[in-house]
DNA sequence: GCCAACGTTGGC
DNA sequence: GCCAACGTTGGC
């Protein structure tokens, strides 16, 4: 099993709206990397949710993977902001994996503290300049994010 | 294949 | 709102 950290905008889609929905398709991934990294998740994988450009910065709970990297279909609608010309049914560019609702903290751990924490060290969000959406978290790493959030 | 220009992300 | 850092595009 293998543990993550995805971002989102919490003004975009926050983990109260997760909880609401229980399931989603992490649809709107636009970056090879962070696709990358979505077509290693396996079912079951448990995902740090960290809310970006929020009032408070942090990891707010733990999502779940409930399917594994399938075509993202945004990426066809014309209409959509994460329309993708060069793709077709049978080549899609872009994928994503569906999440569900696992488990919210009785408080966020936030940017600060991930920072300020040396057992997190080398944990790629702590970074300055990081943007990469869906990374991959050590074992160690995210059950001690986990122990914070308690 | 290089790299400048551009658009976007994300912390502050 | 600002701006540094980053990833992608496209001209050469």
């Amino acid at each position: 099993m293998k543990y993550w950290l995805m971002k989102t905008e919490g003004s975009e889609y926050s983990l109260e709206d997760l909880k609401r929905d229980k399931r989603t398709a992490w649809e709107g991934v636009r970056n090879f990397q962070a696709r990358n990294f979505m077509q290693e998740m396996r079912e079951g994988d448990l995902i740090l949710f960290y809310h970006s450009s929020s009032e408070v910065n942090g990891v707010y709970g733990i999502a779940k993977v409930a399917a594994i990297a399938h075509s993202d279909k945004t990426q066809f609608d014309p209409q959509s902001d994460y329309f993708e010309k060069r793709a077709t049914k049978e080549k899609p560019v872009w994928y994503c994996v569906d999440i569900e609702f696992a488990k919210k903290f009785a408080k966020p751990v936030t940017l600060a503290e991930l920072k300020s924490d040396p057992n997190l060290e080398g944990m790629r969000v702590r970074e300055r300049g990081s943007r990469l959406s869906v990374q991959p978290v050590s074992e160690s790493h995210f059950k001690r994010v986990v122990a914070l959030g308690r």
